[in-house]
DNA sequence: TCGATTTAGTAAAACGGTTTAGTAAAAATA
DNA sequence: TATTTTTACTAAACCGTTTTACTAAATCGA
């Protein structure tokens, strides 16, 4: 039995396609269609439990209801639970995620990219790693709607919802500084994105600050492609230098450092302190203690959907930058 | 400046619509367009860099390259890591993923699925509650493709996805009991959903199988809607009753009840067993120590993948049932 | 009672592709 | 040279909606 299509329903009823469509969105009053005629065609679509085919009225109408969701990798707690949110809120309103993994590579960036927009998604977010701004730029000047957060670029104008990734970072290094901290290392992936540079900077300010020199051996980039070996690796570097705390990027290297710690180095846990941007729950219990940047999600994901609904609706280009505060949640 | 159509390339060029179409297609060796002429429209369409509407493409053919990913929530991260492992897998074929969490409601479900079928998407994979089976028979009935994972419902006929919950579960816990334990906790969700029920029998069946008398109390269900609160309030009840194991049934909430022993009852951590369904990578290191059943989640994504285009491309009902073994992780 | 308005609907075009069923001209064959 | 075949291409229908522009009949107002 294939599935009825309005022309059906009209056949079926003796009306025309016309009327059906009418009464099925609501607009039986406006259109002058009878009471009796409205409720028999309605009481009919029930009973046959009618589904309107989305992408026939998606192609007329030129909207998907559908939004794109750009990210290094849904599988990251962090880019996972913004995920969550966002489906959430943007369900409210009628929309649906569909979802990308960039595995920070331009090249998937741009593939997928490029498929979003083939399918008319109405909007994107993204944590771009703007290794390329060919494409973004080329959106942007077709007035595509798109919101940007956790990830930023200089060079390229347009809606950001951040937090002061320098500033967070640099008072959270100094936090450990104050307690004693004397060599500090720091592990980041690619350091090419630069909202990640920027945390770098801040852990660089604050060691100048405290007339800490700083040992460019001492920061170490992990392979984002064999993280947990990777890790173990660099963290293993870190732990002969002798270093009293290690800084952290992100919190999917930490937490790769901290079994790193608890299986390899477990007789120098008491005596390191890590740092870390991006807050994990086991943080409040795990050793080495772990001070950390607190990115505050929720506030994330509604500034976005929130800004993503205005660009959607606003026919002039508007640039907003949203700078969030973070958390600093210290463990020392 | 308009997004270009086949039709605005076909009149700026002074061809056909058809021809461009077939062109774009790689149709025209087949359809006698001369070289020339494939030429010259591959080259119009790379320099104003022409992207065709996958809607309307779909609307055609009746295709969409959409898969719906139905899960009870996709910040869990074991469904996180999964649908990032079918992301990928099914790029690879062309699809993408659209999402929908369903908090375990009925109501969210039947909504998400019929969203899902309304979009047209060539087909499902579900983690499904199972509460009503409705709409999934519906489905069924119209063979409409769809794979089954992680949870399964007993009257339900489809294709899953599974691991051996009962036996695996029993397993564990015998494990434990092995090392001494006499007084063992169960801390679960929702025991609605049939597989977490199937886990329960398991721990059941090991205690009764010691001769472990099995007091209802000790199992005790945790509120999904606020799982941190209720997970600490459930523990510290059996904290109470001097369990010397805790059984829980996936790993959000072991990863809660981790943290609440480590700030509320960390006297008795070193005489605590848990035993986790699923695994966390912190489970290598935390305390209380945990055993846990790890699902072979590379293994599920991609049969789930296989056998969704198997059934996308059979005619014919096929119901499949796979169930892989999963790997006890023993920390005693 | 006659023209104007309202009521209750419909036909057809449009969205942007794909596909079927063609056609006219050129080339090959008899 | 007449017929057939091949080449190179196109018109129009179609997918399932929405929407514009229309019409015929009924009702209203003066």
């Amino acid at each position: 039995m294939k599935k009825k299509s309005i022309k059906d329903i009209a056949q079926e009823l003796g009306y025309s396609k016309t009327t059906v469509s009418f009464v099925l969105n609501n607009k039986g009053d406006e259109k002058n269609i009878s009471k009796k005629t409205q409720e028999k065609i309605l009481a009919y679509v029930r009973e046959v439990n009618y589904q309107p085919n989305q992408i026939a009225k998606s192609l007329k109408k030129g909207k998907t209801n559908t939004i794109g969701y750009l990210v290094p990798d849904i599988s990251n707690p962090f880019y996972a639970k913004i995920g969550r949110l966002i489906e959430d809120l943007l369900a409210d309103k009628g929309y649906h995620l569909i979802i990308g993994s960039t595995d920070e590579t331009q090249e998937k960036e741009d593939l997928l990219l490029n498929m979003f927009v083939n399918r008319q998604v109405d909007g994107l977010i993204l944590a771009s790693s703007f290794e390329n701004l060919g494409m973004l730029n080329t959106l942007t000047s077709q007035r595509f709607p798109m919101v940007f957060f956790d990830r930023e670029h200089p060079d390229f104008l347009g809606n950001y919802i951040l937090v002061e990734n320098k500033k967070a970072m640099k008072n959270a290094v100094q936090k450990v500084i104050q307690q004693g901290a004397k060599k500090i290392g720091l592990l980041s992936i690619t350091p090419n994105v630069y909202s990640l540079k920027l945390r770098i900077d801040g852990y660089r300010e604050a060691l100048s600050d405290s007339n800490i020199h700083i040992e460019d051996r001492l920061i170490r980039i992990v392979d984002n492609n064999n993280l947990k070996e990777s890790t173990k690796a660099q963290l293993q570097y870190l732990m002969e230098e002798q270093v009293d705390a290690v800084v952290f990027t992100n919190n999917q290297i930490t937490a790769q450092a901290i079994w790193a710690m608890n299986i390899f180095h477990k007789e120098k846990i008491e005596n390191v302190k890590f740092v870390s941007f991006d807050n994990l729950d086991l943080f409040d219990y795990s050793k080495p203690k772990v001070t950390s940047v607190a990115q505050p999600i929720e506030k994330i994901a509604n500034y976005t959907v929130d800004i993503l609904e205005e660009v959607m609706n606003e026919k002039e280009r508007i640039s907003k930058r949203i700078v969030l505060e973070p958390k600093l949640i210290e463990r020392l």
